[in-house]
DNA sequence: TAGTCATTGTATCAATTAGTTACAATACAA
DNA sequence: TTGTATTGTAACTAATTGATACAATGACTA
């Protein structure tokens, strides 16, 4: 299947996408202590946006947000969760979409499908950013990580959805076991806390970090890890869920 | 405004409907240790729905679940909370579409609003069923609480939507601050507690719901219940939140 | 090669929270 | 007046969390 659609006819072809109902998803990028936020640039302009699109005729609404990601960014198989619908009437505006549009050289018609009214799923997902490697479709020039402390300005009310979803992504970190697949296969307490701290955004307590996680019987406790940095080797660890 | 659409033609009429997304709300009711579900069963039909309806293009979707809420059941200024949008492709059949209007006498042409692809957006509330007489609109002949425990088969995915509202509620019931609205101006920490473990399904520690109520500083003793039952007189409380 | 030192694993203790049981006070029923 | 079920609260225990301490480690340096 394309990536891509296959021609600036696309909007006036006969794939049927729902009319008045959108996606936007927020990929939050962990590594290194570092969370970043996957952004689209639309091609020559300045304006910066969450991954999103719209809905076949013939899709599930999970279904489509996959394929919605994949297009929009190359990413494939993200767990995705719905987390929210915006809905307010006056939550995008025309002159955006004439600017998005105009940078890839398409005028809008004033009766066009993009212009009227929409109501965004939001979906999250929590990536590795050091094994994904997003490109641009043909809408956008880049595809790349912000770090979530110096997002750009958002078109429409991307920042807000973007709020919500960092606020769902923090609550539910334990239940969704964040890091299974965010470490590498082995990895030290040390890098475990790093990723609880960077999600969460606060220090945590080395001590109790690590008697917690050791109750709570997902960790497998392998060797020593040999090679050296400095000071005292540290234990690895994996996954063991049954 | 008019709490019921003018008449049959409202399909036809130049009311603009957002196309392809509906509301659905799941109206929670509590008393007297019994938690309950709003049903709409639509007119000359054995079919049950949870109320719902459509969009208009100048309302806000928050704004439109209340509205819709107040045509279809009668009940004013309840507070609803967004919790999931339902999108399955299939979700919904046409040949109940057919059956429901046909039970109002209304045909259905084959191209009717109604027959096309909708994803609902799931809004719920939790009221005292006591205080909120619930009418039926025009396209049902009843609008009543129904036990959780013996609900009937519901139309479409309205099971699956009730079944998520339920989740929802029992896991916000902390911060939710149940009770506010759905207790008397003056209660017992037995109704109190009765109202908790009839939202959770399960019962609690008499003993430590009282110490861990009592804790939250948001209760403001009164003086000694005169009025008998039998036994001891317990103590009036009131909330006495900042 | 011995000493330094930051990191790691774990133990300990205090503080908080939760679960269990007990009991005195109450107020109606008889 | 006595019996009894309910209520408010205390007491005790167990479990969880927060804070601190310390010995073990192992690369580095001097």
């Amino acid at each position: 299947m394309n990536r891509t659609h296959d021609s600036k006819g696309y909007w006036d072809s006969n794939i049927k996408l729902l009319p008045g109902i959108s996606i936007d998803c927020a990929i939050f990028g962990f590594n290194d202590s570092q969370l970043k936020i996957l952004l689209l640039k639309y091609k020559n302009t300045d304006c910066f946006a969450l991954p999103g699109g719209f809905i076949n005729e013939d899709e599930n609404l999970g279904e489509a947000a996959e394929r919605i990601l994949t297009e929009r960014t190359g990413l494939k198989n993200i767990y995705l969760e719905q987390f929210y619908a915006f809905g307010d009437k006056d939550r995008r505006n025309d002159a955006t979409h004439h600017k998005l549009m105009a940078g890839n050289g398409i005028e809008l018609k004033p009766d066009h499908y993009l212009l009227n009214r929409f109501v965004s799923i939001g979906y999250y997902a929590l990536i590795d950013f050091s094994k994904a490697t997003p490109t641009p479709d043909q809408y956008a020039d880049s595809c790349e990580w912000y770090d979530l402390h110096s997002v750009p300005a958002l078109i429409f009310d991307h920042n807000e959805i973007l709020q919500k979803a960092l606020y769902t992504l923090r609550h539910s970190i334990d239940e969704k076991l964040a890091g299974l697949n965010l470490l590498p296969e082995k990895f030290t307490m040390n890098e475990f806390q790093n990723l609880y701290e960077t999600i969460l955004g606060e220090k945590l307590a080395r001590s109790n970090f690590q008697r917690k996680m050791l109750s709570l019987n997902i960790l497998k406790r392998l060797d020593k890890k040999i090679t050296g940095g400095a000071h005292k080797a540290p234990y690895l660890y994996s996954f063991d869920i049954k």
